[in-house]
DNA sequence: TCATACATGTAACCCGTTACATGATTAC
DNA sequence: GTAATCATGTAACGGGTTACATGTATGA
């Protein structure tokens, strides 16, 4: 249960809709954590109901109307709470790994083709991260930022973010690699 | 639907019971995948009611029975329109990232003390997995492994596994000396 | 004697994904 | 015209986690 903490995280930056926090997953958390807008507008109307968030109607002419909500007091005892609880360490649950996992029993060209077209998604989010980084430090540099900018914490996220990308990209190149020279090689069975 | 390709991968290595299965995933899956051993028993209940791995009973004298599986044709073919099948990226989802995310409204002391509980974590499992990657290789260097050996899948994916720690190591290290850094200093709000 | 390893499951619940459903406005 | 953006949901399904349930054998 912590996508309702997560909600509360991206809440923290100011009062959003469900379709900006939609946007906000997107964007700002995508390093660390993915939902579909449906999740979201469940999961703010669970959290009003239990008065985490408090949400306020915001009439509009030309577009349709929207609900803006905020973290209430006891949204951010909530967060607190979570946040001296224990996390439990993470892995990494990827169908790429179990292709590969299976490699000796799979066709190499088929596994070659999805760990090149993953490295060059991998490059790509490499450049988002890297852009949202820049825009976040604004004319600072990363340890004038770091040492005494505001709302280091999505900084902070946004860097493991790229780091694990190119992991992910460094990773793509070289286990492609590996199975393009044992191609047609003299291997042990 | 993934952990069932887990599942047909880990048991390409040789035939195993639900209890070793779930051994393996402690070991040899840990990099990338985990599943409890009820999860397992249900998932290879269900993949032999479709045919994709086949029991054995095995009669033992002081241990209870135990039932070995094998994948069949069926689930080696269902293996390869897996590897067909497109992969999605995965992402990280990690309680310990949206507490960070959520950094300038937690105490800095508590969260300092989760990255550093953190960063033990992923230090003892680089060493687990280094120990891995010795045994896979045996006698061979890492080259000449990768070259020649046999199962390289494992080895590959184990790798990942590693530098997979080793980004979590670095990343609550240097988020940690930046929050403590930050702890009394002059900082904008 | 007590903890650990071996060995296998069922049931309930929550979370995440996919599909369905609607409808106006703006920019190309 | 057509695609994208703004804006909000419901329903069904499947997968993962937690709790429950049982019993033997070995080693400290």
């Amino acid at each position: 249960m912590a996508l309702r903490h997560a909600v509360l995280a991206a809440l923290l930056d100011g009062e959003l809709s469900g379709y900006q926090l939609a946007k906000a997953f997107d964007a700002g958390m995508a390093n660390f954590w993915h939902a579909l807008p449906q999740q979201l507008y469940s999961e703010l109307a669970k959290l009003e109901r239990e008065g985490l968030v408090a949400g306020r109607e915001v009439v509009q002419e030309t577009r349709p109307n929207k609900r803006l909500f905020t973290v209430t007091e006891a949204g951010f005892a909530e967060l607190h709470r979570f946040a001296g609880a224990p996390s439990k360490p993470s892995f990494i649950r990827d169908d790429l790994m179990v292709k590969v996992a299976a490699a000796d029993s799979i066709e190499a060209a088929e596994l070659i083709g999805q760990l090149e077209e993953r490295a060059a998604i991998a490059t790509a989010k490499i450049e988002l991260f890297e852009a949202l980084l820049r825009k976040m430090r604004g004319e600072l540099d990363e340890a004038e930022f770091l040492a005494r900018g505001g709302r280091i914490g999505p900084y902070l996220t946004c860097l493991r973010g790229r780091q694990f990308e190119q992991g992910n990209l460094d990773w793509c190149i070289r286990a492609a690699s590996v199975l393009r020279a044992r191609e047609g090689a003299d291997v042990q069975r």
